[in-house]
RNA sequence: GUGGGCGUAGCUUAGUGGUUAAAGCUCUCGGUUGUGGUCCGAGUGACCGUGGGUUCAAAUCCCAUCGCCCACCCCA
């Protein structure tokens, strides 16, 4: 025996043959994306309906932007010298040599549409809604993916604190309604594209005091994008950061920070619970004024963020407009949602099971079905297998409540059996009266 | 891009050099006529991630590689 194991393996050793050749291997999913098996799909459902309505009811209405652009768009949008550009886009070229990006974030193409469908000249401001999965080459971990999903909302053409207060209300009631429990909304000020400059000034003049105690990336930072100090980890950066909130806020010239106040006053009128947080930071070069960050009050990922971003719409070549915006986390919501073990619906299950012998009683199955499918019911069967046993174990795995049993018997009597699967009890009844039955069985069951 | 952990059946795992790789769950069939959940019986199911090496002998030891998970960076 161990002879022939040798041999085997010295035939596989000499062919370099093993029984599969590569194009046999699987396939496997690319790195960083998922499927979504049906029984995760009861998350997604409630994640996206939820966000349907709400939206549609506070005015938004939905927009479908393609899932890749022109490659420009983002690297001008989102910024070059972001992370997302410079190092993290799913970037190609198509068979015309157009350079394309699969949009790794929802907000640009939103912005394009607006000026390419001239919604400036609808009235303002423009609502608008979607959902969508978006692309990034990140290394996968934890509540990351590589191809992730996104709910947004952006409101262009109004400067007015009201609406970025209206906007972070209408997420945070969106994350309630979900069911979620002791979220919070972060929030802070970066300065008007006016008050910029001086920030940045005052920033980089700031830091470069107290270099000494920043780690070495934040000393790269602190000229190229001196606001990511503010949200370094790093335990060497923490007091720097800190006390670098204040700096940004203590240099808001005075519309900014009348702005930044009554955001928060409007919030404080709305009873949205906020937490003032110097320290938050975006990580895109477009946003303005007003910056938020959902998460759960233990902290973690967050759920979601977004904020104003005045400069876009100029910077893309339309009208100069100012715009506030959000994006949910949708896998991050979901996990949230699992550890809070939030009451999430169950998909609605089939509450008649149509079991048939025989091949007669096959073909009246199918027909018995139909009728119960015309009269509204949620119809299971299985109609592949043989024996009665099999049907039944399958109506049981399901759930269902009520069968109807149709044997050469009853094709013979122009009747069905009507059985209930709780208390086991069951009766005869004609075709003619089985919808009727049917009706009657399910009332009592409530 | 950097670091750590892990890859055995569809799932959860046992098996650390020696017969034909083991179990639970799942799945399929059956437990005498046309009746399910529990129970009982049987069966299907494993390129032991992949490739190479060491050895008489490798799931087990070594190297490489791929994949998954986690953390950093960054981000939703």
């Amino acid at each position: 025996m161990v002879l022939a194991r040798g041999v085997g393996t010295t035939v596989k050793r000499y062919f370099g043959y093993n029984g599969h050749t590569d194009m046999a291997r699987n396939i496997q999913k690319p790195r960083g994306t998922q499927d979504i098996l049906p029984i995760e799909q009861r998350y997604w459902f409630w994640i996206e309906d939820n966000w349907r309505k709400m939206m549609l009811s506070a005015g938004f209405g939905r927009i479908t932007t393609p899932t890749f652009e022109d490659t420009n768009l983002f690297t001008r949008g989102v910024g070059e010298t972001t992370d997302i550009v410079s190092k993290e886009m799913y970037s190609f070229k198509d068979r015309s040599d157009n350079p394309l990006t699969l949009r790794p974030e929802g907000t640009a193409g939103v912005v394009r549409a607006y000026i390419e469908n001239g919604m400036h000249k609808d009235p303002q401001p423009v609502k608008l809604y979607y959902f969508g999965p978006m692309f990034r080459y990140d290394r996968p971990q934890s509540g990351r993916y590589r191809e992730f999903y996104q709910a947004g909302v952006e409101l262009l053409g109004e400067l007015d604190p009201i609406v970025d207060a209206q906007i972070i209300a209408i997420v945070m009631k969106y994350y309630t309604k979900l069911g979620l429990k002791d979220i919070v909304v972060r929030i802070n000020s970066v300065g008007d594209a006016k008050s910029r400059p001086k920030i940045q000034r005052a920033l980089i003049d700031f830091l470069s005091a107290h270099r000494r105690n920043l780690c070495k990336d934040c000393k790269r930072r602190m000229t190229k994008n001196p606001l990511r100090v503010l949200d370094c980890k790093e335990k060497s950066c923490q007091a720097v950061a800190e006390e670098a909130g204040g700096v940004v806020l203590d240099n808001l010239n005075n519309d900014s920070r009348n702005y930044f106040t009554k955001v928060l006053e409007y919030l404080d009128d709305m009873r949205v619970e906020y937490e003032l947080d110097p320290r938050l930071v975006r990580g895109l070069d477009y946003y303005t004024h007003t910056v938020f960050e959902v998460t759960t009050k233990t902290g973690g990922l967050s759920l979601g963020a977004g904020g104003r971003y005045d400069g876009l719409v100029e910077l893309l070549g339309g009208p100069d407009t100012p715009a506030v915006g959000f994006a949910v986390g949708v896998e991050r919501t979901i996990d949230t949602l699992k550890q809070q073990q939030a009451n999430v619906p169950e998909p609605m299950k089939p509450n008649v099971f149509v079991v048939q012998l025989g091949d007669d009683a096959k073909k009246k199955a199918i027909q018995v079905i139909d009728r119960l499918d015309n009269a509204g019911y949620q119809v299971a069967h299985a109609l592949g297998r043989g024996s009665i046993k099999s049907q039944l174990r399958v109506a049981d795995r399901l759930g269902t409540s009520l069968a109807v049993i149709i044997g050469s018997q009853e094709v013979h009597d122009k009747s069905v059996i009507i059985r209930d699967l709780n208390d086991r009890t069951q009766e005869s009844v004609l075709d003619r009266d089985m919808i009727k039955a049917v009706q009657r069985k399910l009332k009592e069951k409530k």
